[in-house]
DNA sequence: CTATATCTGGAATGATTATTCCAAACAATA
DNA sequence: TATTGTTTGGAATAATCATTCCAGATATAG
């Protein structure tokens, strides 16, 4: 019988997707990931194929705990106008005590590769057209609830939450300051009425 | 005297401003340079160093044709929030027409090199400071005129609207579809009212 | 024409890149 | 305990990276 793993593969993801997060795709060497994940070159090879077979994993990863954040967050939110506030609020939260202002990574990866890699970019396009048919949900909620007017259609509200989530990733590191960040989802925030 | 130089330096910068555009800084290689430009390596190095200051040159660059491309759209329009509307659907345009959906320089750079870069984090805090200006100036003079409500300070409106060139810089890499950035706009420029 | 000062092309360099390979280590079964 | 199939570390490889260097090309000034 084989040899069992004796990493633990989240925790090989959680700092794989750290350094990517922080240096991007192209900045970030096999060198680097051995060195922050304590493995060695086979062992990541192995295990997670490629380079980029292994930015891949990191997506889906980083993805996937955004998502569940999210949803934790507002879980037991009744009110949908209240629960895009939250989701906003939350955002700034998290970009202001983080305080490594890396952004979003993928958000960082659509602007470094949506171009030029055919695999991220349809994983970036899949996970615009998710977050815009979650928030779109919540805006025909509000609007049928009587929470906010129907001047705009939901998709179109969304597609602006989407817009100002993109953003303020990227705002977050020309300008990490908090009442700049407020500033923009203040006045964002105001098309829910 | 010395031989006169053969090449055109603001072409050199176009060409090479178009592929850090596209394949952004750590994806592009002196190699690329020399075959985009035609020029040699030794020619590159000695007009304008390095590769990092080459790419600080195309900063500059392409910050200054954006710049002067704005000015221009909005050079005779009196209301402010008219001038305001235009650069945003000049912008949707420039877009849907080349077609590249490469983004803007600025923007990706950001993404990509702001935390890891001292100089590029340098010239993107100005230029963010220099665009909230601008768009501050112009909110400031609707305001007096009574075009808009002084419900939200220039700044605040100001900053938004730089979230939403951002957010329109990375949406159209994400999802490049007429409709989804219309949506961005109106929906995003129905706050200044 | 000659001399000169700079430009230019391409080879050379050394560092770094992603990836492969292999022998040794190892845990689990038989 | 011997065997087995996999993991693992580190060396090896081949490509690519940014950068340097130098001999020859070239345009101007005298």
């Amino acid at each position: 019988m084989p040899k069992e793993v004796l990493f633990d593969e989240e925790t090989v993801l959680k700092k794989a997707t750290a350094l990517f997060l922080n240096k991007g795709y192209n900045g970030t060497s096999m060198d680097d990931l051995t060195k922050a994940t304590g493995l060695s070159r086979s062992s990541l090879y192995n295990s997670f194929g490629d380079k980029h077979s292994l930015f891949m994993r990191c997506l889906v990863y980083y993805q996937a705990g955004e998502h569940g954040a999210l949803t934790e967050v507002v879980s037991n939110i009744a009110s949908p106008v209240k629960r895009i506030k939250a989701a906003f609020r939350y955002l700034v939260d998290v970009i202001l005590k983080s305080g490594t202002r890396n952004g979003c990574l993928i958000v960082n990866t659509t602007a470094e590769l949506a171009t030029v890699d055919k695999e991220v970019c349809e994983f970036v396009f899949r996970n615009t057209d998710i977050i815009e048919h979650l928030f779109t949900q919540w805006v025909k909620e509000a609007q049928q609830q009587g929470e906010i007017s129907k001047t705009f259609t939901p998709t179109a509200i969304a597609r602006h939450l989407f817009n100002t989530y993109v953003g303020l990733r990227i705002s977050e590191q020309s300008n990490p300051d908090k009442k700049f960040l407020d500033d923009i989802v203040k006045v964002a925030l105001s098309v829910l009425v």
